[in-house]
RNA sequence: GGCCCGUUCGUCUAGGGGUUAGGACGUUAGAUUUUCAUUCUAGAAACAGGGGUUCGAUUCCCCUACGGGCUACCA
């Protein structure tokens, strides 16, 4: 066991948006095996078709690949032990299955859903399991006569597990320490579904043992039917193989009570997915953490400090340093109430961190996503340095730098307009020209300039600065204004006095 | 209802038998910036309750309360 290559998995069923709580589990997952240089691998849980949706996998991939959290092995990129769709795999888990009910560990059932439905109003808190087999219709209850005629008459039927009684199940939970069940308290679970198709419980513990999986990270919302799977690698022989478990606490809504759920997100205004969902059935978009502006790097550390800290005061780390640092038991047990405010503060140090060059592209699409095209890419990173610390998410680069491509569309009049007067709009007309006889601005030499030339018309700083700020800029907003004038250039700048001198005198 | 898991500032958390219970987000007040943001300084803010064990419990044990999860031929 000690000496087993570190093989981690995720499993996820392709039926809607990337869940906050399913990349962190990702992140969980590829943090341990990178540290102990395993495998990372993505198996596709597509058992239930009914809940199958269309482009769903192709998303999880998509949203893998923008957090930069590339499984080694999947159903793209392949690996030793595909297919990595368990769809795919359907005909692998009955031999399984029939194995299990020929040693007597599990047994056909044929009840149909309406017969299950009458007993469970019939019984209060009925349970299919030792207590009720015996008056249900299975391989248990009939004899070996009718089991075989049903059989050969192809009627319908599952295969359950049969839970043993008064036996206690207990396991080192990663995480939790020890953690044990009685299996009255279990119910017969299905295994193998009348369509032929494996149950989630099934597949779990014959796939993770087929590809050699060690260690095995889920939501805690697995825990209670971590008996079932340790009793079918017990019963399937394969005990010493088992991978160690750890169930990650859950992320909670950060108001009210209850699991985070995409709701959540529209109600109190948040992302819950990493990216972007299109959901056909309903035709409506929910945007993810990716299209609210969030970086990816960011993402990964906020996820990564829901319910994991490594003892110091640090918060940031960069998905190497976590890789370096992290440790499963200093996964908390509790849930943790996801706080977007704290998210977005994240969001801030990481774009506070991160180059004007690393931040380019980006801001490129948020500009041009506003109809602003950039034509020189020089100019736009002097730009982003200079307004990227009053960023928190990437579409402020819009509002925080759009200036420094078009004359402002509108001004904040009402800061200037109700003070404004003669004496002021002189001192533009001749700051104009003084500004005509330079070559260019430098913003210290302006800066000078600016202020003798306030002292020599008796103006104060309040009265010409903020005029002059929102002439550049159209609000009360941005750099130092002669950084701004300087960025803008004479030429610009000389226009853009004159711009709003018309519209400040009107 | 049953079973399982959990419980330190509003939130994420550190700590752990003897501490002024630490940090961060948010918040409040100040400083800097004659814009906004950043930055800096200071402040308010927590061991769910009750029993044990102990010289001493927030820390260990038990109970209660509360919270969460599961209770499908969903994962």
């Amino acid at each position: 066991m000690a000496d087993k290559k570190v093989r981690v998995r995720f499993a996820p069923s392709p039926t809607g948006g990337l869940h906050l709580g399913g990349v962190r589990t990702v992140l969980f997952n590829y943090l341990f095996a990178k540290k102990h240089g395993g495998d990372f691998v993505l198996r596709i849980e597509d058992t239930d078709q009914n809940r199958y949706v269309e482009g769903a996998e192709q998303y999880i991939l998509d949203c893998l690949n923008w957090c930069g959290l590339t499984p080694d092995e999947s159903p793209v990129v392949g690996g030793q032990y595909a297919p990595y769709c368990q769809s795919e795999r359907k005909a692998l888990y009955r031999q399984y299955a029939e194995k299990l009910v020929m040693e007597g560990h599990a047994y056909y059932a044929f009840d149909t859903p309406e017969e299950l439905d009458a007993k469970r109003k019939e019984i209060p808190n009925f349970q299919y399991g030792h207590a009720h087999r015996d008056e249900l219709r299975n391989s248990l209850s009939l004899s070996e006569h009718e089991v075989d005629a049903l059989l050969d008459a192809h009627t319908p039927h599952v295969i359950r597990i049969k839970m043993p009684t008064d036996e206690t199940i207990s396991f080192n939970d990663m995480i939790r320490g020890h953690v044990s069940f009685e299996t009255n308290q279990v119910d017969d679970k299905v295994l193998l579904k009348a369509d032929g198709m494996p149950t989630y419980h099934l597949a779990v513990v014959v796939d993770d043992y087929l590809m050699k999986i060690s260690h095995a990270f889920r939501g805690e919302e697995w825990l209670p039917s971590a008996p079932v799977h340790l009793l079918l690698w017990e019963y399937l022989g394969w005990k010493a193989d088992m991978p160690q478990w750890a169930h990650l606490p859950l992320i909670l809504k950060p108001d009210g009570h209850g699991k985070l759920s995409k709701r959540d997100g529209a109600r109190l205004g948040f992302p819950v997915y990493a990216m972007e969902w299109y959901d056909a059935k309903a035709d409506e978009f929910t945007p993810g953490f990716r299209e609210l502006g969030f970086l990816p790097e960011a993402f990964l550390n906020l996820l990564a400090m829901l319910g994991w800290n490594d003892g110091g005061d640090q918060e940031i780390f960069t998905l190497d340093k976590l890789i370096e640092k992290f440790s499963i038991d200093r996964v908390s047990k509790a849930g943790a109430k996801f706080d977007y405010e704290k998210a977005k503060w994240y969001n801030a140090e990481w774009i506070k961190r991160t180059s004007a060059e690393g931040l380019k592209d980006k801001v490129i699409t948020v500009l041009a996503d506003k109809g602003l095209a950039v034509k020189d890419d020089a100019y736009l990173v002097t730009v982003i340095d200079a307004v990227k610390e009053r960023c928190i998410l990437l579409p402020d680069f819009y509002q925080q730098s759009a200036y420094f491509f078009e004359v402002p569309k509108e001004y904040d009049v009402n800061s200037v307009k109700p003070k404004w007067n003669e004496a002021k709009n002189e001192f533009f007309n001749v700051l104009i020209g003084l500004l005509k006889n330079e070559a260019s601005i430098n913003a210290v030499v302006f800066e000078a300039q600016f202020k003798a030339l306030m002292e020599e018309k008796a103006l104060k700083a309040g009265d010409v600065m903020l005029p002059f700020r929102i002439m550049l800029v159209g609000g009360k907003f941005g750099p130092h204004v002669f950084d701004i004038a300087a960025l803008l250039g004479k030429d610009e700048t000389i226009n853009r006095i004159e711009h709003a001198l018309v519209v400040f005198n009107s």
